[in-house]
DNA sequence: GACCCGTGGCA
DNA sequence: TTGCCAAGGGT
């Protein structure tokens, strides 16, 4: 074996000339593929800071797909940062409901708070500025600065990680090798059009260098791709393998009222904070069904507790869930419990229902499971 | 650095 | 089916 096989391959990089420097060739690719999307301004538009926002946050750990039509909800009823700041939180909770990772939208309401109240409802145009805001850490500090304010930054999301990471064919795991991969990935900037720099390694990174089979064919600098020029390219982040959860076990307790429904709101911090919910048992690892029952609410008047067939589970970041769906029918005019309330189900929809109370919702009532929308 | 925090799509 | 992944931030 040659010294130079034996060594961890690193294949010199092609020399870059002045006309097909990288960062050259990327905004040049962006110029023709570029994804028109409802935050980005088209071509020679100044961006709008609070579409460029709103679209950050909405797009944290969440697909393009997933947030668009949200964001065209959000703009038509709040079109600008001073009109979201005067909403209430609650109905600022509503319109996300279904988004998912709802401190974000706490943290948006706070950050437009913030700015309406402390800024005068002008975002600041620094990443320090930014990154003191609700709900705007590294990344988004970075992405709203170059992408809405021009400056010289380069973001760094997963989509960048995985393009840089497989250009410089990066051996260190993640997330060791984040500040690593932020210093090539700052090499990659133009000395104009920051913003148009970072977006061109979006798109590339959700267009063709993705997670599986990317399309090394159609990338633009393929001729000066480390990994590729290994072939090894689906190889690459490089990343510890991450542990499941325990499964957890709970019951929920579906209580009519006619055409009500008996709900209560989660407390304001941690999983699914201030969203609605009805009323359950704690979620435990084994937790058995029995258990799970004692745990059901104290009504006057209540017909007997029925159990629904089957469970309904769904799946958290961190944890299974497994959740039991007892019945029962209340008479006219009982009483909610303390810190309960009656809500006509005709009105769920509009309801800051996270997906999993839904399911638990459709299996009490006996619905079909929602059609996701 | 390690955990926590949702949801939907994909193979 | 299970696991991975997506324009991350807060604690």
């Amino acid at each position: 074996m040659s010294p130079r096989s034996a060594r961890k391959a690193r294949p010199e990089p092609a020399p870059s000339t002045a006309s097909s420097s990288r960062p050259t060739l990327l905004l040049a690719w962006y110029d023709r593929h570029r994804r028109r999307l409802p935050w980005r301004a088209m071509p020679g538009e100044a961006s709008d800071p609070y579409r460029v926002w709103l679209s950050e946050i909405m797009l944290q750990q969440t697909t393009v797909k997933a947030v668009g039509p949200y964001f065209e909800k959000f703009v038509a009823r709040w079109p600008d940062v001073t009109a979201l700041g005067s909403a209430s939180q609650d109905d600022v909770l509503r319109m996300w409901a279904g988004l998912g990772y709802y401190s974000r939208a706490r943290n948006l309401y706070a950050c437009a708070v913030a700015v309406t109240r402390d800024h005068g409802g002008v975002f600041p145009d620094t990443e320090e500025g930014l990154r003191a805001l609700p709900g705007i850490g590294p990344y988004t500090a970075a992405a709203i600065a170059a992408i809405a304010f021009d400056r010289h930054t380069m973001p760094v999301d997963g989509n960048i990680e995985r393009v840089v990471s497989r250009l410089f064919a990066v051996e260190e795991e993640l997330p060791q090798a984040k500040p690593l991969i932020q210093q090539l990935a700052t090499t990659l900037l133009a000395n104009a059009r920051a913003g148009d720099s970072a977006q061109a390694l979006m798109d590339l990174g959700s267009s063709i260098c993705t997670p599986k089979k990317p399309a090394c064919s159609l990338c633009p600098l393929t001729e000066d791709c480390a990994a590729r020029a290994q072939g090894t390219q689906e190889t690459f982040p490089r990343k510890a393998p991450k542990k499941s959860g325990t499964l957890r076990r709970g019951a929920a307790f579906v209580v009519t009222r006619g055409d009500e429904l008996l709900v209560r709101s989660r407390p304001e911090k941690g999983l699914l904070g201030g969203m609605t919910e009805v009323p359950g048992s704690d979620w435990l690892a084994g937790q058995d069904d029995d258990e799970a029952k004692r745990q059901a609410p104290a009504l006057k008047g209540l017909s007997r507790w029925q159990r629904r067939v089957g469970v309904v589970t769904h799946v958290f970041t961190h944890f299974p869930l497994e959740l039991v769906v007892y019945t029962a029918k209340a008479e006219a005019r009982t009483r909610a419990p303390a810190g309960m309330r009656w809500v006509p189900i005709a009105t769920l929809a509009g309801e800051a229902l996270p997906n999993v109370m839904r399911k638990v919702i459709a299996h009490g009532l006996g619905l079909p499971p929602a059609a996701s929308s």
